[in-house]
DNA sequence: GTCGAATCTTGCAGCCCCTGCAAACTTTTA
DNA sequence: TAAAAGTTTGCAGGGGCTGCAAGATTCGAC
């Protein structure tokens, strides 16, 4: 039965809480997906999840908030994982290696995502609540960006470089959400190369050419 | 009492409707700005406008959207505004064009944008809906920038123009409310130099060596 | 095993957001 | 001046979300 040092032994306890949550995200993607955000009421979901609807607020501030699977598990931060990328690398380059256990994660849970990443496209007013959930992480993109750079903070680099870190991944998922051929480390990593290119166009007929 | 044929004489009721929608966005920014978002309540802000709380959501769909100013006054949008900018130009500064109007408009409006800017970082649930404001332009950039270049509105490069766009406009708008010495459109065209640079980090002591 | 402490679930009361509807009321048009 | 068109308002009501206090469960120590 040992568990290895990181993950601690839950119990029983913490066992069952993960168990309702799942099922509370679960049941809200699926209900969602069929009918549309707006036709579908917390008494259903937690009927669905088979909790009382008080439960759910236990679980999740908002209906929206399940619907993104809560906060992000913990880990180390990005900040930390930036500043133990070796000071020689460039910095997007950097960031996109800081970026990727994020990444793997998300193509962890693939099914999940893909669902609610299709969620997210036919309910449009849950996007903003996405990138919400990259701002956390983008303040302290911010702060790292500023350490490794040495620029203050509160100026403009390093600013706009966490936002623009955040749109490319944001904007990579929507497209892996439609495209789930590619990796969406491919996508990103893609991204990340257009970005240090100055946005400049890639050559038409990318794929001929290179293959 | 002619008037050009752009406006086209308002008349008595559009007056009206046009107060009304000021004095609640007003009312809702100067309240909100007082007590935060959550200790403030739709009737309170109607009362404050002197129009009935069931009014309130004749002008705005949500408390949020009095906050955020509703939707964007109307006029030529950026996807033709981009393509009327001569093909020679380059694309960054082509978008950098495009997006000069809706820069001078905000400036023009400097005092409401800055209590707004003001509200949206002491609540930061509304950040979120800033964003969601320039999204659907950021549909039209996709489409304009897609035309523009010739490439596929549903491949990656599009949507990441676009969104990084307007991640450079937010990133300067919120750089500019806490820094309002320097004008908005210089921060824009700054965060679009650095945008075309590829995201190198600026040259330390930039001041100093150009003055 | 047993007992108490810590934690989780649930029901209830209640405020507020937001909507549809239909009845005033006001401006515009004919 | 009368009809048409558009606006404001009250009312009823569903649903989101919260604080509180009473069960039920699990955990830790003996």
């Amino acid at each position: 039965m040992g568990n290895t040092a990181t993950d601690a032994a839950p119990g029983r306890r913490d066992r069952k809480k993960r168990q309702t949550r799942d099922a509370l995200v679960a049941a809200a993607l699926r209900l969602v997906d069929e009918r549309g955000r707006d036709h579908v009421t917390v008494e259903e979901i937690s009927e669905a999840a088979d909790v009382s609807p008080r439960t759910f607020f236990n679980y999740f501030a908002t209906k929206d908030d399940a619907l993104l699977g809560g906060p992000l598990p913990d880990g180390p931060s990005i900040h930390d994982r930036l500043l133990a990328v070796p000071a020689g690398v460039p910095l997007l380059n950097a960031l996109f290696e800081a970026m990727q256990p994020d990444i793997e994660q998300i193509q962890a849970e693939r099914d999940v995502w893909l669902l609610r990443l299709r969620v997210i496209k036919s309910n449009p007013s849950l996007l903003p609540l996405l990138v919400a959930r990259g701002e956390c992480a983008e303040e302290e993109t911010v702060a790292a960006v500023a350490a490794r750079t040495g620029i203050a903070p509160d100026s403009l680099f390093p600013q706009l470089v966490a936002t623009t870190a955040g749109a490319a991944l944001r904007t990579s998922m929507m497209r892996w959400a439609t495209d789930d051929n590619r990796d969406l480390l491919d996508l990103v990593r893609e991204a990340f190369v257009i970005l240090g290119s100055g946005l400049t166009e890639p050559a038409p007929t990318h794929e001929e050419v290179t293959r």
